[in-house]
DNA sequence: CGAGCCATTTGATAAATATCAAGTCGTGCC
DNA sequence: GGCACGACTTGATATTTATCAAATGGCTCG
């Protein structure tokens, strides 16, 4: 793993406050590995040996069932992934493949777990971490069951816009067929969706959105702190 | 809060690692608090003052959003819920209602976050818990994405079977219009698709489930420990 | 530059799910 | 016991969403 990794590393809300000894240890177990695009590095089912940190590129999590895949997640640097299997030593719910080239950094769950039952600044750190994610999935759940495929929409463009300070306009951070398939519907549906969002006050060219009214599309998306979850401090994570 | 409580909560996974002393501690600043049938106790969006332990009754955790709402879970004696909001010093993601006349203990939230700084072992519980949460929350969201509102309740039944030691019959823990919400659905397409299901093994006599063919059920079921969950050690909680 | 590939869009249609409206049934309360 | 209420079911219909098929269009790679 690279020297310059590791500060970037300590600066993610989970290593921020553990000892700086603790930190080394951590990282001496860990490597860095480059992959290339499209890869799987991580089959759902599978024992959760480590606990991955995009240092580069993006990572889709993903889950099957039956012949059905759906996107849980679509990670980006720097964060790490898969935590809570990590913790409960158990086998991976989702799987993760590479959407770009990526470099991962992997700390053994095992090292992870030794780590912090002595260090409890680290145990603080990660009972901080899973509880953002689970509150990140609720949200995320309450927007599945309460909403239409055309309010998930509204709501995402909405929130995509206020990540970018309220920019009238943006570029859609991923496909918009993995943005479908995150948001719950198929990217047909998803097309559809945008295009009559039309009359609300957005305009699409490609992969960039334009807010033309932010009064109507706001009526459409009904925006919800409990649900979008902006504005909420330590609270941007997804898994 | 009665004495006879606190063995009841000590035995929680939660909490039945931590000292002793710090136990007690808790306890003290706790108070039980009864509460009739169909009370909203928790307000979503409501700061999180109390990490709140089901000792008697059913509690129905939701949420709404415009007209809308929405079951989340159901909750039955002994268990805790909203521990993330607690940990968070967050607003309620979700509201919570009595279903039945109900006895709750109520733990200071802020005695809850001194606790696990000063307790490694409480640390610990406090962990593994939240990867509990998250995984079982993630678990159900794979199942409201990848499976047909028919093929979930098949899986719900299933499931229901296994929990009753494989019983080829039960009777339904909750009202079906509260299953039928939880499991992302309305009441009649609920209704429907138990009714669908008898071609596939299922007799239903109100609130009776009478499986006649496990074989078939199972086929349309697609049971799955990535996402019922059964096997897996500690992973039985919800909220 | 051109060919092919793949994401996206669009259209037509089908399936799933929700909604509205009665009607049935059981249960609790007077 | 009988009444009233609410849950559940059933039917008819509307809406939402998915599926299938066919363009379109951008992009990469030779």
């Amino acid at each position: 793993m690279r020297d310059e990794d590791k500060p970037e590393i300590r600066k993610l809300p989970l290593f921020r406050d553990m000892t700086g000894e603790n930190f080394e240890t951590l990282t001496r177990a860990a490597y860095a590995q480059s992959f290339p695009a499209q890869l799987e590095m991580i089959r759902q089912g599978e024992p959760a040996d480590f606990l991955h940190v995009v240092m580069e590129g993006t990572v889709e999590l993903f889950s099957g069932w039956r012949e059905r895949e759906t996107t849980m997640a679509v990670v980006r640097p720097v964060s790490s992934f898969i935590l809570a299997a990590c913790i409960k030593d158990a086998p991976y719910l989702m799987s993760a493949r590479t959407i770009e080239k990526c470099r991962i950094v992997m700390i053994p769950a095992k090292d992870l777990r030794a780590t912090f039952r002595t260090d409890p600044d680290f145990a603080m750190s990660t009972i901080s971490e899973l509880a953002s994610c689970y509150r990140s999935v609720v949200r995320h759940t309450k927007s599945l069951k309460l909403r239409s495929s055309r309010e998930r929409v509204a709501a995402y463009v909405l929130c995509q816009s206020r990540l970018t300070g309220n920019a009238a306009s943006f570029i859609l951070p991923m496909e918009k067929r993995l943005l479908a398939s995150f948001l719950g519907m198929t990217p047909e549906n998803f097309s559809r969706a945008v295009k009559s969002l039309q009359s609300d006050g957005v305009a699409v060219d490609g992969m960039r959105i334009i807010i033309t009214n932010f009064e109507a599309l706001e009526a459409v998306a009904g925006l919800d702190a409990l649900i979008d979850g902006f504005g909420i401090s330590g609270e941007l994570n997804s898994a």
